[in-house]
RNA sequence: GUCCCGUUCAUCUAGAGGCCUAGGAUCCCAGCCUUUCACGCUGGUUACAGGGGUUCGACUCCCCUACGGGACGCCA
């Protein structure tokens, strides 16, 4: 069978990262069955659909790398279609009109709450035959008896009996078709064979099996992926932080650790942590994802984008860096290649932010010592120490590591001291405390103009504290 | 309220009746490594929601309860 999948979003905002799992699902679905991935725009509620909405949700895509094979496709541009699928029921009795007001609907509900019942629709406008002159919208004529069962690809088998569900509408009084109409339509009509969605939907399945059966169309499979809680239990939303995938990039996250933190929530494949896209598409199994919902947990795609940081080609992180490094008002060109940065300071970080805040020193002196290294540094005979090492380090031929690394050890054996005497004060002096990598690669990459204006500024700094 | 769905460490999860004195990962703690911070390595704390069955045996199957979530729109 040709497996085809789809990813659906109303375009009512961003791409968040729980839609955006649920694309992930379906996309890797299409791709480990050799099928086709389709994106629909769900635009019907003319109200809330916006452009901007439509461009975040295409970037959020396009930043995670799910190309899609077909569409976009537009609900609103196929209004045509969907009214003739609408005349359709009503020719065959499938469908009626109804003239039911507002005021009558939410009086029956209230009624029906107060009665300790499930608020349905109660058939009022059945058999009324309803003028098509007067103000009224058109209801599918859901079958009164029986029920409808299904087998969910991740929840298994799943029954609803009819007497729960009642006559939806599926067109308005304003003539635009409704969501449960044109998501059945549209997922006929562009082939979808497995219907990947949030379990939100769960309650609409039924309903929509009706109309496919109504219309004499193949149902297709259902799956249904459960939904991403914030860590207080609640379902994810904006007030637990960032929901939308495009703040992870502005959050200095890679595309590859989120999907990846994405695919293992709510899916495993035995103690495995780490997958490369290659590897979610050869081993994902709708059957394994989970049926509970599970909670964002950051901490964890923490440690996630800072294996990716280390693993990945240094070339590319330094790439996705720069604009970092930029915001911190730094041109990297005026300083050591980035990519031997990246390559230092790469293990020290877990996000391309955190990485250009701990770089900076690189490319520009820092403005003040941190207080609880300098204070463990900055001791004793520091000032000593950095003085007849910087004596040494000025008088070098050729700024390069192991000359560098000599001169320290040259500076050691002269003072007749411990490494740590010299390399400690020497260390904080030329970074300012921030995390460093060997104190020759650090002082080789810093340069050697840096390094001794910022000794001599470390000098001034022990002595005029320990004179006040 | 009614219907649907769910429930293993703080979190993500493994577990398809005996392999479970419940495994891995994140977090946290301790130690090792070390010229800083990290990386890495070693070790540690912590869980089958509760109650009934079924069975020689249940985390695994069934029922009930509790708790959590979703749906109940002329939203999707």
């Amino acid at each position: 069978m040709n497996v085809k999948t789809r990813f659906a979003p109303s375009p009512t905002g961003y791409l968040h990262v729980g839609g955006a799992r649920t694309a992930l699902f379906s996309w890797l679905h299409a791709r480990r069955h050799g099928g086709r991935f389709v994106l629909r725009i769900e635009d019907t509620d003319l109200e809330r659909s916006t452009q901007e909405s439509v461009n975040a949700i295409l970037e959020g895509m396009t930043w995670l790398g799910l190309e899609y094979d077909e569409g976009p496709f537009y609900q609103t541009h196929r209004f045509e279609h969907y009214d003739s699928v609408i005349d359709d029921l009503l020719a065959r009795g499938l469908a009626y009109r109804c003239n039911c007001s507002r005021e009558r609907l939410d009086t029956l509900r209230e009624e029906q709450m107060a009665a300790k019942q499930k608020p349905r629709y109660d058939g009022h406008c059945r058999a009324l035959d309803v003028s098509p002159d007067e103000p009224h919208v058109i209801r599918f004529r859901n079958p009164l008896e029986g029920s409808v069962v299904f087998e969910d690809l991740i929840r298994g088998r799943i029954a609803v009996a009819n007497s729960e569900l009642d006559d939806l509408i599926i067109r308005r009084s304003d003539g635009a078709p409704t969501y449960n109409l044109t998501v059945v339509v549209d997922d006929h009509d562009m082939g979808i064979t497995q219907v990947i969605r949030g379990d939100d939907h769960i309650n609409n399945t039924p309903r929509q099996i009706n109309l496919y059966q109504a219309l004499g169309w193949e149902v297709p499979h259902f799956g249904h992926v459960p939904m991403i809680l914030g860590e207080d239990g609640a379902r994810l939303s904006k007030r637990h932080g960032a929901v939308s995938v495009m703040q992870y990039r502005e959050q200095g996250y890679l595309p590859e650790a989120l999907l990846n933190y994405l695919v293992r929530l709510g899916w495993s494949h035995g103690d495995q942590e780490v997958f490369s896209v290659d590897q979610m598409i050869e081993l994902f199994d709708l059957s394994e994802v989970n049926r509970s919902p599970s909670t964002f947990n950051t901490e964890k795609l923490n440690w996630l984008n800072h294996q990716y940081i280390k693993q990945a080609d240094p070339a590319r992180v330094a790439h996705l860096l720069s604009p970092h490094i930029g915001d911190l008002g730094i041109d990297p060109a005026e300083g050591p290649d980035l990519v031997t940065v990246v390559e230092a300071q790469r293990e020290r970080a877990t996000t391309l932010i955190e990485l250009a805040r701990i770089s900076a020193f690189y490319y520009r002196d820092f403005e003040d010592f941190d207080v609880k290294a300098a204070k463990k540094a900055f001791k004793g005979d520091a000032a000593e120490a950095l003085a007849a090492v910087k004596t040494h380090l000025a008088e070098l031929e050729s700024w390069e590591r192991e000359p560098i690394h000599a001169c320290v050890g040259a500076t050691v054996d002269a003072l007749g001291v411990g490494f740590g005497k010299v390399a400690m004060p020497l260390r904080i002096a030329v970074t300012g405390g921030a995390p460093s990598p060997d104190l020759d690669l650090t002082l080789y990459l810093v340069g050697r103009e840096s390094s001794l204006r910022r000794i001599d500024r470390a000098i001034e700094h022990i002595t005029s504290n320990t004179q006040s």
